[in-house]
DNA sequence: AAATTAATGTGTTAAAAAGACACCAAAAAA
DNA sequence: TTTTTTGGTGTCTTTTTAACACATTAATTT
C-alpha cells in the first residue's frame, strides 16, 4: 500500500473534492453532399472571440443534460432536424485550445441530407455550406477536427454503408457513386461499383426513374432500412483498402 | 437572424459565462494477454463510493493538464510505464452516470505487455489482472465501457497490426495466433494465419528460437518498428470480415 | 535406441472476389 | 436519322481466400 492517509482515501468526497470543474463543449463537423461536392456546414462567427472568422457549430453541455441530449440539441439548433446521424469523433482537451477559458470539447461527426434540413435554422446560426476542398481556415483546433472527421468518413464509408446518410431517400446508383468519388477524390469503375453495391442487397428498386436526368434515366433505389440497421456494423469492402 | 440581444452575442464572455463547469474524468480500459487469456486490469476500490467493488482505473483531469498528459499520468500511476499504447474509446456523459457528482468521463482503451509493467505500481492502486471472460460487475457505467472496448479491440485488431502491443518484444507466430484466438474467441487455421501475418512483412526473424517450448521450438520474431509505425493505419485483413 | 507424441513449418489446390474491359440501351440534341 | 451522353449488364483474367496434407523438430515414453 501507499503512504497516503487511509482516512482521506475512504472519505466519501476525497477523490471528487480535488477535481477541477471545466467547461465541456460539443463541436459538430457536419457533412453534406450536393450531388457533386462534399460539403461542410460552417459558422461565420458573429460573436467574440474570433468574430468574423469561420468555426464549427458548437455549444456547451449543460448541467442537467446528457452528452447525447446536448448533441441532439445543438444539431437541432443548427439544422432543425431531430434525428441527425452522428457519432463521437474524439474529445479534444489541450490546455490552451480555447484562449478564453480551459474547455474540453467533444467533437461530433454528423452526416445529413443537404436538401432536407431547415435552411432558416442554419441561417439563424450564420451557417453556410462550404465545399470541403475550398474550406477556409478555422478557429482554435477546429481545422484539426475537420481533418480527423474526413479521415473517419473515409475510413468508415470504405467498409460500412454509412454514405446513404448523405443522400435523399430515393437515389440512383450513379449518384451514390458520385458521392463515393467525392469522398475519396478518385474515379471508380461504374460496373464494379454497381456490382459491389447491389451485392450488399441493401437497396430496394422503387420501380421509379430519375426524371431529372436529360439522358438515360437511372433507376431510383431506396434503402432497406431494416436490413441497413441490422447489418450496420458488418463489413462491405466498398473501397479497396490501399486507397482508403 | 434570431431575436437575441446582439450586445450579448458580441460580448466577449457571453457564450462562456453560461456554460456549466463539470468534472472531467479519464477511465482506462487496460488489456493484457498472459499467453492463454485476454485480461483486464481492474481496481478493487478502497474508497467510497462503491468501496470494495470493482472499477476501471480512473482520475480527474487537472486544470493545467491536457487530456493526453492526464492519460499518461494516470496510466503511469497504474503501470509505472511511460509509453503505454492507448487511444480514446468514447466520452461518456449521462447526467447520472456518477452518483456523487455530474462527471464527464473520457474512456481510454490501452494495450500493454502484461509482463513488462510495474507490479508494485498496480498493487499500490489495488489493481489486479482479471480474465476477460470472468470479469466481475463493475461500478457506474464501467461495464458498458469494457464492452465497447472489447468491440473496438476486435474491430481494430481484425485490420490493423495492433495486437503486437500486447506481446513481449520477441514472440512467435503461434503465440500471436493464440492472442488472436483469445480476442475473437474462435480457432484459426495455423497455416493460413501464418501466411497472412508473414505477408505483411512486419515481422523480422531474430534467428532465435523459443527455448521455453517443450516440443519443437518456434522461431522468435520481432516487429519491424519503423515499418509498423509507418503503416500503422493501413489495412491488413487478419480476420475475415464476417467474423469480426 | 527406437517409437511416440505434441507442436511447428511449408506446399497445393479449388473456390471466391476483385479488377479490367466491351457491348448494348435509352433519351435528348444536332 | 445520326450523334452524344449517360446508364445497365456481361465476361474474362488475376488475385486472394479457404480448406486441407505432409514433413520436421525435440522431448518423452517404451
Amino acid at each position: 500500500m501507499q503512504s497516503s492517509d487511509p482516512l482521506t482515501l475512504s472519505s466519501p468526497m476525497s477523490r471528487y473534492a480535488h477535481g477541477e470543474r471545466l467547461l465541456v463543449a460539443l463541436d459538430c463537423i457536419v457533412f453534406g453532399f450536393d450531388g457533386d461536392f462534399l460539403k461542410l456546414l460552417l459558422v461565420k462567427r458573429n460573436f467574440e472571440p474570433e468574430k468574423g472568422n469561420w468555426s464549427l457549430m458548437g455549444g456547451f453541455v449543460e448541467r442537467n443534460e446528457g452528452l447525447e441530449a446536448a448533441a441532439n440539441r445543438i444539431l437541432f439548433e443548427l439544422t432543425g432536424l431531430k434525428d441527425v446521424y452522428f457519432e463521437q469523433l474524439q474529445t479534444f482537451g489541450d490546455v490552451d485550445r480555447d484562449p478564453v477559458e480551459r474547455t474540453i470539447s467533444v467533437a461530433l461527426f454528423a452526416l445529413i441530407n443537404i436538401h432536407a434540413h431547415d435552411q432558416d435554422a442554419a441561417r439563424a446560426q450564420n451557417a453556410y455550406w462550404i465545399n470541403m476542398d475550398r474550406r477556409p481556415e478555422l478557429i482554435f483546433d477546429h481545422g484539426r477536427m475537420v481533418e480527423l472527421a474526413l479521415d473517419k468518413l473515409r475510413y468508415k464509408a470504405a467498409m460500412h454503408p454509412i454514405g446513404f446518410e448523405l443522400l435523399p431517400e430515393k437515389f440512383t446508383i450513379p449518384q451514390l457513386q458520385k458521392l463515393y468519388e467525392a469522398i475519396y477524390n478518385q474515379p471508380l469503375d461504374r460496373r464494379n461499383f454497381s456490382r459491389k453495391i447491389l451485392s450488399t442487397r441493401l437497396l430496394i428498386d422503387t420501380g421509379e426513374k430519375n426524371e431529372k436526368s436529360t439522358t438515360k434515366k437511372a433507376v431510383l433505389y431506396k434503402l432497406d432500412q431494416e436490413k441497413y440497421h441490422r447489418q450496420f456494423n458488418s463489413f462491405h469492402y466498398f473501397i479497396s483498402p490501399g486507397k482508403g
